[in-house]
This record gives C-alpha cells, structure tokens and sequence, in this order.
RNA sequence: GCCCGGGUGGCGGAAUCGGCAGACGCGUCGGACUCAAAAUCCGAUGGGCUUCGGCCCUUGAGGGUUCGAGUCCCUCCCCGGGCACCA
C-alpha cells in the first residue's frame, strides 16, 4: 500500500471493481430493507456536469451510503430529463439535430457521474427519451384523458415568441419565459390541460403530513393560494333572469360594495353595454385584448386604473342600491368569476379606480375603538382594513358593531338563506397546461378524427414514436413542427376508419418527470409502466433530495400524477415523496456562477487535480448542505490536508489492538461518532466533517501512533463522504470485500461519549471570572467552594456577601454579590 | 406591497430548550526542517488598553426582558429568495 494518498489510482481502482462485482446493485425483488434514495436527475446538457449536480448529487449519495451502511439496502437510480426545450433550443443554436445530441451528452453524463463516484445502479437508468419510457408517458395522458381527467380547450396561454410555444405558468418568471427571458404574450390556443385544479386542496392539505423542508412546504402553500370567502349574485337591473357573481374574500364588506368591474373577457359585457357606451365599451374591450399580460401587469404597476362605464346597473343585495357596472382590465378573468364587487373604502385597487373615475366611497369597517365616536356624515375616506380582528362595522344596518370577523360568518349565512350566495373557496393554482408546440417531446397519442372528434390512441399502438424530422424548428404558426411532417399526421381513425389527424402538439417535459422514479424499479418490465409489486416494496421514495427551484414546476406536477394514479388504482399511494430536503445553492467566491461571468467551476479540473472523494467532501464542508455554500478554490487544499493525515494514520500507523490508549481518547471517539452520525442523519455534512477533523487532530496529537480501535471506526464514518479512500484503508485493515457490504455503522455508547471532567464558568455578579475543572454532576456546594478558592473570584467579589447563586450543573455557576 | 430566509473575525462558517462567542477549515504571521524553495510539522491569529497581574469592548442599528442575550420581545436598516392588479 502506497505511503502516501495517490487518489487518481485508489479511485480507478475501486471504480472497476464495483462494477465488475456489480457493488451497486440492489437486489430489486428480494431485498428486505428496502431504502429508496432519490435524487433529481439532471438535464444533460452539452457542457456536461455541472458543479450544482455535483453538489446536490454528493449530499445524496453521501445520504444513500449511510443509510447502506447502516444496513438498508439502498436503492440510487439515476436518469437523465432529456426531452424538452432546453435541449431543443440548445440543439437549434449548435445545429445539431436533439437525436443526436441527446445521445452523446448523456454518454459524457454518464462518464462524469462515474468517475465521481455516485453508488448508482446503473442497470437501471431511464432515459425519457426512449420510446419505451414515453410509451408509458403517452399511457399516463390516456389514462388521465379517459378518465376526464385532462381536456382540450381554447385558451389565453402564455407565449414565449422566442421559444415559439406555450408556457406553463410556472415558467413564466417576471413576465418572462423562464428559459430565455424573452418577455411572454397572450395567446388564444387550443391547449390540452390537466385538471390539477381540482386536486388543490388535497395538494394543499396534504402538506400537513408529509415530511418536507418547510420551505419548500410553504412555497407550495402560496402557489396553490387558498382563499376562503363568499360568492354573491348581484341581480342585474333590467336583466331579471341575469346573477352577476363575484367572489369576494371580505363578505362583510358588502354593504361598501359601490360599484361592480368586469374583466374584459367577460361574458356579459356584451349584452348589457347601454346603447350610448357601447362604443366606447367596444374600444376599450378591445384594446385591452389586444395588450397583453405584460402590458397589463406593467400599467398596473405604474398605478393607472383605467376602466369604462357599461351603462349598465345592478343591485346591491344588501343596500338594494344601484350600483354601476364598469369594465377595467384590473379585474382577471381566470381568477374568481371574473368579476368583483368594488369596496373602494376597503381594498386600494378599487379605491385607486374610485378615485379615478370618481364613483362612491363608503366606510363600513373601522377599528373597533373609534366605533362610538365614528360619524356616518364625515367625508368618507378608504381605511384599507387588512385584518378584522379589532374591527366592527359601520354604515351597515343590522350588523353595525358586529367585529368584522363575525360579520364575515353572519352576512354569508344571511346571503345563503337568501339565496344570493354562499361561502366559497377559490384558488389561485391554475389547470396545467402539458401542450407544447414543440418537436422534442413525446406525442400526445391523440388522433383529430372528422367524424369522431377527439380519438385516444389505442393502448395497443403506443408508443406514437416520434419521427425523425429534419426541420425541426418551431414558427409563429401556432401548431408544432409535426404539424408539417404529413407521414406522422395524416393516420385513419382507429374508430371509424376515416381519414384523421393525428394531433401534433408533444407534451410538456414536466410530464416526463412527474412519473420517472416509478419507472426506476421497473425499467425492465415492457408491459406495465410500473412493476405491481416492486412499485409496493419501493415506492414512495424514502427521500428525495433535489433544489428548491423545482418547489411549484416538478414537485407539484409529481405529487398530482400520483394522486391521480392513485385514484385511478394504478398505485397504492398518493403521495410520491415521503421525505424531500431540498439542497442550497452554491455560488463562487460569494458570486453567482454564471457562463457569462466566466466563474463556472468545472468538475472535471478539480477531480483530476484533486481526487473525486476530496472534491465531493470539500463541496459538502463549504457550508449547511440544505443553505449552499461558497466555493473558494483554495478552501480545498484542507480536505486535500485532512485527507493525507487520515491516511498516513491508517497506511503508516502501527496499529496496535487494544482500546483506545486515553480514556479521553475513548470519549472523544464516542462524542465524534455521535455528532457524525445525528449530523448525518440530519444532512449537516459541514459540522460532521469538522467533528471527524478535530477527531483525527486528536488521536494524532504530539505525533503519536494511532491504535487500530482509534482510526477504524474513523474510516467507516468517512466512507459515506470519501468512499473510494474508506475502500482502500478498510482493505489495508485486513478485511476482504467491499466496506459498503461488509461494515457496520460504528456505534457509541450515550455514557462514555461524554467527558469525566468538565470547565465550569464561574461568574461574579454576570461576569465571567474564572473556569474550574470539576467532576461531572458536581453538586452546587461542591462547586461553590471551588469557585470561591479562584483568586480571581475572590478578588471580584471584593469582600461582599454572596446574595444568590444561580448554578447550572456542568455549565456554569454564578455567584450574585453585593 | 405580502410571505420566507439571512446579517457573527481578513474569508467560508461553528455555537440558538438563553449559560465561557468565534468549533473546524482557509488565509496571514512567526518558528522548525532545507544550501534554498515546495511539501510537512510546531506556535500565534476578533478589536482596544495594559503597571503583563489583567481590564474593557465585540455577533447589522437602537431599545427591552433576564443573574446572564448571537439566541427571546419591540422598532428600524441592509442582503437573498418566492409571490404579486388573485378581489
């Protein structure tokens, strides 16, 4: 065994020979702990690793060797997400065609993941590229489609005119396309959506119970956006068989509800336009259309309202007053009804509006201790009540005084008794968009059939492969590149044998890995998505680990298929990720990495220079794994340090038996596998690292000799971290095989991980003053006389009498003195 | 605007059931080894004052609670992230 740590040669070493015996393997019908350890799998992108995989991959893979060597039997796939825009456009700017590219960045992928190390079955890799993986994708859409579970309708989407194709909300960041920041417009499309709003309370309720970072928990929370009101029907003046319905979340603001606003897609804007404004209510429509979301959004900012009278009238069910129905782009009509009561007094954008155009403001909500001095003939002015706990209402007949929160309760149960309306609950989580007009993606296997309408594609024929096309290059038509491959398009209908479309549009890339880690276990079944009983013995994962940036896209999408699986008795859960962690996110020199500053840290260069075990533990010592971390080039010289004294005292040591030679070494040994093991149960890797350091200082302190008892246990603590290297010293131990297969997690024992002796702070009057050794659970007597011996104690305590002493066993005493 | 997370030495970061702030590492300085350098090893390393015994200050700012606050409470500033005309 080599003197000195050559890391190049200990880790081809050891990489050969998991694969040839196959190491990594789980045994995926029999085995009887079964662990599922998931990480997101990445985009291979043509540049190859990137130092964000590596980082998030490390902390996983570091998460699944210890669960393995605590005797589980780890299962850690990986895939790779190949379809989708991101390759597609990368394929355009190159010029070469996705089939080809995909293929060999995954071939690169595959190389880099190797040579760091991961403990991946690589027997089992998906690639949803594959038409015997998107098979199984286009069954999902079937599977949801007849189960009316997804429908095609026209609707306003996103669109990216750079990209040249619809974009999920999700994606739209800032009003941008997400991918290449182009700003995003509206478009009117014929879209295929799945219904995921019909699970956003089960989405959001779910949340509860289930075991995930609490940010990410509440980042869902806010994307699904529960709010709980009321619908009211305001009946329309001169329309008797026409309900004007809003939701508002302030029912008891009703009486303040001064005039109503439409959005200017709304339905009834046509019919009840007065003759005089239709014009001007036409132009307006209109012109609002034609701006798009962003224009909106950015007229909205600057704080102009603008809006016009419809003429039209309709009643407030509470006053019985005529209030005026107006027309303003302020109100959306995706959100609610697409239409709201005013509360000018109450909420700033209808008081902005009010201001604006002029119309009535009325006060019905004050804080509760300027009720008897409120003053219903004083000039009314908006108080923008946030919250009703100390308010009561004003100005609104039988319920003046009642605090605002009862009034909620009490004017919804008189609306419903009326039958004007009832308590309702909207959310702002829309309906998942899965169309894309794009070519890199699987088919949606549904045929456009003259006679027939909307046709699925019979189980039997899938997969709908997708052709090789030459010209895959999207355009401003609206309809895919498959829209202009006839020989894909031009299909019978399977159900009456007439001439049909085939529908050209691919599906959103967010399908493809909302179902991936089914697959996982049964990438060798081709007659089922998922294999019955190893999708019961494996799945839900056990723990997921993956960035935050998916919290709202891959995350929501993942658990909603599940659910829907689940109800449709495909699968026997409902919730995919028992456990999910998210990772932080690691920057450079306290900068973003971007390919335009030119600070990408390139894994590569550093595995070559360093080894892959000394990078993957410097990146997991660079700061909390769920925070991220700064990566300074010279930071990883320390590792490189730790690293080489860690093996000079396994390789070079003399390695007595016998137990450790202290009893402090003893106990620092119990202490270190303690922190090491919660640490690493709870993924800090940085303060395990730094306990196995000054474990190691320790034991080599003064240049001793490290006993056997002293450094084995060391090298199975750092073999989740540095597996290559815990190979090669556990060998040079004496023992045959892999560590991974044939060592246990150290134990310790809870009474000698703690020290005999402890320092106890002494403090005069809340000021430090001396530390005394004393053994530990001294009684108070016991250390007050210890502390009272202290010259320095007794110079600060000046001759005064002791008042109170306040004593912390093994902590701290301090002698109050006056 | 709303909801989160954070602000600690020259740097990355430790320490939050309130109990000796600065673990571990980087860097820097000094020493040993060397003809020399690298590597390695040993020591020092928050700031100020010092009669060399110590003393005082210090966790974004200010206030409070407490015997005691990086940690709890209030007000504010700054940085990062998410949402945003969602009624």
């Amino acid at each position: 065994m080599a003197e000195r740590y050559d890391p190049g040669a200990v880790e081809s070493k050891w990489q050969k020979h998991w694969e040839d015996t196959g190491l990594n393997r789980v045994d995926i019908d029999g085995a009887e702990n079964p662990f599922y350890n998931l990480m997101m799998y990445p985009y291979p992108s043509a540049e190859g690793l990137h130092v964000g995989n590596v980082y998030a991959f490390t902390g996983a893979d570091i998460h699944g060797r210890y669960k393995r060597l605590q005797g589980l039997d780890v299962f850690e796939p990986i895939g790779f997400d190949a379809f989708g825009i991101h390759s597609e456009n990368f394929a355009l700017e190159r010029g070469t065609h996705p089939m080809e590219l995909i293929p060999s960045n995954i071939k690169n992928f595959t190389r880099q993941l190797k040579r760091m190390g991961f403990m991946y079955d690589w027997d089992r890799v998906v690639d949803v590229t594959r038409p015997e993986y998107y098979k199984w994708t286009q069954w999902i859409f079937l599977t949801l489609y007849k189960a009316g579970m997804a429908e095609r309708r026209k609707a306003p989407v996103n669109w990216c005119p750079s990209c040249k194709t619809v974009l999920a909300n999700e994606q739209v960041i800032d009003g941008r396309c997400e991918r290449c920041s182009t700003e995003v417009t509206q478009r009117y499309l014929d879209q295929w959506f799945f219904k995921i709003t019909d699970y956003a309370q089960r989405l959001l309720d779910n949340l509860e119970w289930i075991d995930w970072s609490d940010s990410t928990k509440r980042l869902q929370r806010n994307w699904i956006g529960r709010s709980e009101g009321a619908d009211i029907d305001f009946q329309i003046a001169g329309h008797p068989d026409k309900k004007l319905r809003v939701f508002t979340t302030r029912p008891d603001t009703l009486f303040g509800a001064t005039f109503m606003v439409l959005a200017p897609e709304h339905p009834y804007i046509a019919e009840i336009t007065g003759a005089k404004q239709r014009k001007q209510v036409d132009e307006y429509v209109r012109n609002a259309l034609a701006m798009d979301l962003v224009e909106r959004k950015k007229a909205g900012e600057e704080g102009r309202k603008s809006g016009v009278d419809t003429g039209a009238k309709a009643i407030n069910p509470a006053t019985n007053q005529e209030i005026s129905i107006w027309v303003a782009d302020y109100v959306l009509m995706e959100y609610g009804h697409g239409a709201i009561m005013a509360v000018p007094a109450h909420d700033e954008r209808d008081f902005e509006f009010a201001r604006e155009y002029d119309l009535p403001i009325r006060v019905v909500v004050i804080p509760a201790d300027q009720y008897d001095a409120f003053d219903p003939q004083a000039e009314l002015q908006a108080a923008f009540t946030e919250h009703t706990e100390d308010e009561v209402l004003v100005n609104s007949e039988k319920f003046d005084g009642v605090p605002a929160a009862q009034a909620i309760k009490q004017i919804t149960a008189w609306l419903e008794q009326e039958g004007r309306g009832q308590g309702a609950v909207n959310y702002r989580i829309h309906d998942w968009c899965i169309s894309r007009q794009r070519y890199w993606g699987p088919p949606i296997p549904v045929i456009h059939c003259e006679q027939c309408g909307i046709v699925p594609v019979p189980e039997e024929d899938l997969p709908v492969v997708l052709p090789y096309v030459e010209q895959f290059r999207p355009d401003e038509s609206g309809v895919g590149p498959l829209a202009r491959a006839k020989e894909f398009y031009e299909v019978d209908c399977p159900q009456c044998a007439g001439p049909a479309k085939r529908e050209t549009d691919v599906s959103d890339t967010f399908l493809d890995s909302a179902w991936y880690f089914m697959r996982y276990p049964s990438t060798d079944v081709h007659d089922k998505p998922f294999h019955p009983a190893r999708t019961k013995k494996w799945l839900p994962v056990d723990m997921y680990i993956g960035g935050e940036e998916h919290a709202v896209l891959h995350l929501m999408y993942s658990r909603y298929i599940s659910m829907a699986l689940h109800d449709l008795g495909h699968l026997p859960f409902e919730e995919p990720y028992e456990k999910f962690r998210k990772h932080g996110l690691i920057v450079r020199e306290g900068a973003k990495m971007s390919k335009s500053r030119g600070n990408v840290v390139i894994p590569d260069e550093f595995v070559e220079q360093y080894g892959a075990d000394t990078f993957r533990t410097y990146l997991m010592f660079l700061g909390p794994y769920e925070e991220g971390g700064d990566f300074r080039e010279q930071g990883i010289a320390g590792i490189s340090r730790f690293f080489d004294r860690v093996w000079d005292a396994v390789a070079n040591g003399a390695l007595e038996a016998g137990p450790p030679e202290t009893n402090e070494l003893t106990q620092k040994l119990h202490a270190t596998i303690k922190k090491v093991t919660e640490d690493l149960a709870g993924l800090q890797y940085n303060t395990a690292i730094a306990a196995m350091m000054e474990y190691l200082n320790q034991v080599r302190a003064g240049g001793r000799a490290a006993r056997r008892s002293e450094v084995e246990p060391l090298v199975v603590l750092l073999a989740p971290f540095a597996p290559h290297m815990a190979e090669e010293l556990w060998q040079h131990l004496g023992h045959e095989g892999s560590i991974f297969s044939g060592a246990n997690w150290p134990r310790y024992d809870a009474q000698l991980a703690v020290a005999d002796e402890v320092d106890i702070a002494v403090q005069v009057n809340g000021r430090f003053r001396a530390t005394i050794r004393a053994p530990r659970g001294a009684s108070e007597d016991e250390v007050k006389q210890k502390a009272l011996a202290e010259e320095a104690v007794q110079r600060h305590m000046n001759g005064k009498k002791i008042k109170k002493t306040i004593f912390v066993p093994d902590r701290l005493i301090n002698l109050l003195v006056a």
